[in-house]
DNA sequence: GTGAAAGCGCTAACAC
DNA sequence: GTGTTAGCGCTTTCAC
């Protein structure tokens, strides 16, 4: 056994010549105590730098209070901003929340039989990953609340969007705008890397193609390029598109990251965007605002959020409905995109942060228009500085 | 009491004809276990569909094996990529880890309380917080293991970087290549919305104002701008400097999101990077190398990471050297910087994404040189596409 | 090797 | 109002 160190329950309630129940009571809420019994508790408590401990009483209580996340590639912005939804509604019903990074099929699957073999969360979300039959089987065996976001499964309370719907706008867009060679850039699993199951690309990647038959466009293989993620594979596979004897005069990225790296490749390549190149993305991540991309917007912040409430309802023994709730896409149309043959003599200026930045987001998606007035000269590290007063 | 529903180690033992000290062998190691018992046990465990509660073992082991980290702004990158690299560490020593986004100061309090009055976990890594004498008192008094990342903290275990220098090394940067009139973006306290109590930006302005002076040049406050956080307000600020009737030839903003917006307010006022405007940011997030941003880099990953490492190394018993650990900084030179006075006739191209971008870093910071080969036109949703396989 | 039993530190009935 | 006590589900001696 262990030294017998910090002070327990039981130190506090003999010092304070009380019983255990009703220091109990004193840490929780308080009622049916004596102002003055409380009053000495809470003191002792302080006097003893008691810490109560949140494992016996989780034990005693019968729940922790604690959900896992399980999120891929946490640096991507799509990511980051699903978990930040999902925390702070988490946050909010006061659940606590261990978060699992996962970047190979190896974590993955450490983390599932982890989170499914013990019982060391109440409840699970999972974020863009793809669920077989054995790990769905795990959770269900285990009776363990799950819920996923971005990722079907069957049977399991999912928050997703419809990417070939998604993949459709954004070329009925293009289409609109009169082009008709247009490429596609998305992700394909690196050979012998197996992924964590995204299918969010292919699933665009498809609606691509539907849209394109819908126009009567016979699709051509040439246009279409895979790589695994990330805006440097993106340029690359973007710069082949472009050294095609007849380039298309527009690409279609799988993601606003795929689609910076087409804004690159455009760039190198004298591809004035969207002169010569229109560009759209998908997602609408923060950056895309300030790169003026044409994007299709899904609510990725929301979604996370989503889900979280949706564990909560399954936490708190409610049916949850629908089990499959598809949130809305729509079209951002940013300056990346135009009709084709805008060329200017010169190449005119480039689109990128052209737009009214006063109109951009800044923390947490919250548009905000902005109006400063000089303040003051204050006073900072020992010299002035010129304070701006920001007003909503 | 509750209904008694999920299995126990008594159901097993039972069950399986055999004591609880078994079953627990048999969960942890199973050495001292005979082969036959072993399976049997392991069998009865499975059939029942049995599930160590994590809240027992830990409580009985004395230890959860559980971290709290707290973050300020999850969604920015710096943040996530600190918070990436002290998951990684954390996932590495087997502890799971709790996230507490905060974006307020009540957030902040809120959390800092919970974490201190009750003992949730083994130790807590507060990264880019400002902690008080109050806030460090509750985590001396109760003796809880923490360790700060991007925050200095008197007595605590601290992983940092030298902002002063930071902000020098930009200013050198830039006067290095010529420029006199150097302007400054940074973060300003909102009024009546007090802050988190960053210091970073403060302490590069501070930089910036020691490197003019050894210059011997005269500091004009009109030359800094301060404001929220954000590449929204940092363009309107840029806006303000290049308005002025002397604007700036160069401008060192205090990280790379606002240097973003910087850009942006050049391309809208017509400013040709680095033609007639040369900008530095601070930080090196993915992003920079993307739109060829010249900045501090500062190692965001492997400074959560290295938090994360000495607080196991605290939880271990061990002391931790030095207090204060402090990571290089170093200046990374790109094209968003150049000589003053280099505006060509025309405008000439921008500088962005003008660079290689087979040499940007993909995902985690990896930096790859790329080779890709048409491996195939393999059949996808149905149709063809050319596959793309990636060679290291 | 294995079973019995004593905790781990708390909550919640229950009696007074 | 308050003290007592029986668990919560596991780990870990300690005999056998």
């Amino acid at each position: 056994m262990r030294t017998p160190d910090r002070p327990t329950i039981a130190d506090v309630a003999a010092t304070a010549g009380v019983g255990t129940g009703t220091v109990s009571r004193v840490l929780n809420g308080g009622v049916n105590v004596r102002e003055s019994t409380r009053l000495k508790v809470l003191e002792v408590i302080k006097r003893l730098g008691y810490r109560p401990s949140h494992l016996a009483a989780a034990l005693s209580r019968g729940s922790a209070r604690t959900v896992a996340i399980l999120v891929p590639h946490l640096t991507r912005p799509s990511t980051v901003a699903r978990l930040a939804g999902a925390l702070a509604v988490l946050d909010e019903q006061r659940y606590d929340t261990i978060v699992c990074n996962v970047d190979t099929r190896e974590q993955r699957d450490h983390h599932l039989a982890a989170l499914t073999a013990r019982h060391r969360a109440d409840g699970v979300i999972v974020v863009s990953i793809y669920l077989d039959k054995q790990h769905l089987e795990a959770f269900h065996r285990g009776a363990i609340p799950l819920v996923t976001v971005d990722a079907v499964a069957a049977g399991v309370p999912q928050t997703i969007i419809d990417d070939m719907a998604g993949g459709r706008l954004a070329t009925a867009h293009l289409l609109e705008l009169g082009h008709r060679r247009i490429g596609f850039v998305g992700d394909a699993i690196p050979r012998g890397e197996p992924d964590l199951g995204f299918t969010s690309s292919r699933r665009r990647l498809l609606g691509y193609r539907r849209e394109l038959a819908a126009a009567g466009i016979d699709p051509d293989p040439e246009l279409v390029r895979l790589g695994p993620h990330g805006p440097a594979v993106a340029a690359e596979l973007a710069d082949q598109l472009l050294r095609l004897p007849d380039p298309p005069t527009a690409i279609f990225a799988a993601s606003d990251t795929q689609a910076m790296g087409v804004l690159s490749a455009a760039e190198r390549r004298g591809f004035p965007v969207p002169g010569k190149l229109s560009v759209v993305g998908f997602d609408d991540i923060e950056s895309a605002a300030l790169l003026n991309l044409s994007t299709v917007r899904q609510p990725l912040e929301h979604s996370g959020g989503e889900g979280a409430r949706r564990l909560c309802a399954l936490l708190h023994g409610a049916k949850v409905r629908p089990i499959r709730q598809q949130l809305p896409l729509r079209i951002v149309r940013r300056s990346s995109s135009a009709r084709p043959g805008l060329d200017l003599p010169g190449g005119g200026p480039s689109h990128l942060f052209a737009a009214d930045a006063s109109r951009m987001p800044d923390e947490r998606g919250r548009s905000r228009s902005h109006a400063f007035r000089r303040v003051s000269d204050i006073r900072l590290g020992g010299q002035n500085a010129c304070r701006m007063e920001w007003v909503a």
